[in-house]
RNA sequence: GGAGGAAUACCCAAGUCUGGCUGAAGGGAUCGGUCUUGAAAACCGACAGGGCGUGCAAGCGUCGCGGGGGUUCGAAUCCCUCUUCCUCCGCCA
């Protein structure tokens, strides 16, 4: 959320900024006129409570006196229905203000590159090298299909399109890259390690910046108190600290959490059918940070290199993407998109998201922190990247690493997980 | 699912029945000081924090006793509602 008092300050640069989206903001200078007839109904309106405050402390003292307090009780009517009437308008305006506030997204950062869409995004860099086959490689769905690893026909017999059932193998790689992800990000690279609730409520959704604007996007359940099942583990984890001051000392807060994410890809009909690309319910390790504003740039880089160290390890092919202003998502400022290569695809596909929303969550759900204890308390910058999407490298290891008889080789470094080092046809196969 | 109980500042806790001099007693912790070679103890002092508005600032006003709403000139206190926690019963991985 952007802060109202420097819309106010700003507003010019402000506009400026926000218009690098490509998007229409010009509804935020009516919220500048309400903001300045709510400004003036709050010094009204908190005269007369003053007013009130002070006849009503003397109403007091009179009775206890044992005077007459009928005259200064008829001197009091006229501010009560004012104070209504006021309080009344600016509940609306308040509300009015906010609503608008919580649909504009965040500012980008002064440096991301200018751009209208994807299109525009800017490639970093180029990690690993493309595999070469001497046959023509086959996308993961028929891969799959003949190991006998994923099930689509089952999962949507039980839930429906867009659900998978792993089996055998393919569930163990699923599983064993979980551990393999998380293991490396809590004992290498500093994250403390998170299991979250799967489900939300609407304040979570409201902070993480999820409502009001997306709600179509998430699955919501019909229990009366208004839950839904989580988006992705940035919902559950940002509102970790939600409504907290932390202790400026206990900065960076940096959390690894494995989470099913569940979305309904309703504006993505038609896209990605196939295989397990985009999924209703998928896995994902997250990685979250809480930082002190200065420092949330450099987090954002150890970040991204923490995510990279994931598939260097995996020895999958990579690319490094900077989103432009015009592809950057609604509450972040900043995003670096990684990329794998996939050969069915022949091309680079999104496996993760690192991001800086700067104060925008923070401000959205009061997560604040203090430098030492007499200091004000001031927002903390949110990271949240992803530590990979565990499907989407399930994609990336069985594509890369097929080979010409359908097999397919497990990575070196997940082999103490997967107790293999090849997923290949079973003999006898009936299925 | 049923029956009870609770939520007050960093922690403990009084006040709630009977609304007003209570933005909140008392204790602990913490911080500062006296004493001491140093420390402890004892004693003295400080100790809501935060949001909003206003102001260059000091400050002033307002809101704030789990959240939201109501009654009232006035609510920690009365009413409604929600949330969380605890005890017991039932069910259950």
């Amino acid at each position: 959320m952007l802060d109202i008092k420097e819309l106010r300050q700003n507003y010019e640069e402000i506009m400026r900024r926000l218009s690098l989206r490509g998007e229409d903001f010009s509804s935020l200078e009516g919220v500048l006129k309400q903001d300045d007839r709510r400004r003036q109904l709050i010094q009204e309106l908190e005269a007369m409570k003053a007013k009130r405050n002070e006849i009503s402390k003397k109403i007091g003292q009179y009775k206890r006196e044992g005077k007459d307090v009928s005259e200064i009780l008829q001197s009091i009517e006229d501010n009560k229905a004012a104070v209504v009437k006021m309080q009344t308008e600016l509940s609306e305006l308040e509300r009015a203000i906010e609503h608008t506030l919580l649909m504009t997204p965040n500012l980008p950062h002064k440096d991301i590159p200018f751009g209208k869409d994807e299109d525009d995004n800017v490639c970093l860099r180029k990690v690993g090298e493309i595999p070469r086959f001497d046959f023509t490689p086959k996308p993961h769905w028929d891969l799959a299909k003949a190991l006998d690893i994923l099930d689509f026909e089952r999962a949507a017999k039980i839930a429906s399109s867009r659900f998978v059932i792993y089996k055998g193998l393919g569930a163990r790689l699923e599983r064993s890259l979980i551990s393999f992800m998380l293991d490396l990000h809590t004992e290498k690279h500093g994250y403390e390690e998170l299991l979250l609730p799967y489900i939300v409520n609407e304040a979570s959704m409201i902070a993480s910046g999820q409502f009001p604007k997306f709600k179509d996007d998430v699955f919501a359940l019909t229990d009366k108190r208004g839950l839904y099942l989580n988006p992705t583990a940035e919902v559950p984890s940002i509102n970790l600290h939600r409504d907290e001051i932390l202790d400026g000392a206990s900065l960076p807060k940096r959390y690894a959490a494995f989470t099913t994410a569940f979305r309904q890809e309703s504006g993505s009909a038609g896209r990605d059918t196939r295989g397990i690309i985009r999924l209703h319910q998928f896995n994902k390790v997250e990685l979250i940070k809480f930082t002190q504003p200065e420092n949330s740039y450099n987090e954002l880089e150890t970040m991204l290199a923490n995510s990279e160290t994931v598939l260097k390890k995996l020895e999958i092919p990579y690319r490094v993407i900077e989103l432009c202003s015009g592809d950057l998502g609604f509450g972040m400022a900043k995003t670096y998109d990684i990329e794998v290569y996939l050969p069915s695809y022949e091309t680079y596909r999104e496996i993760g998201s690192i991001s800086n929303a700067e104060a925008y969550q923070a401000r959205r759900g009061n997560i604040r922190f203090k430098r030492d204890k007499d200091a004000k308390a001031e927002f903390v910058h949110t990271l949240n990247g992803s530590g990979l999407a565990v499907g989407r490298t399930v994609v990336a290891i069985m594509e890369n690493y097929q080979q010409a008889d359908g097999s397919i080789v497990i990575p070196q470094a997940l082999r103490p997980y997967m107790g293999t080092d090849i997923i290949k046809q079973k003999e006898n196969d009936h299925v």
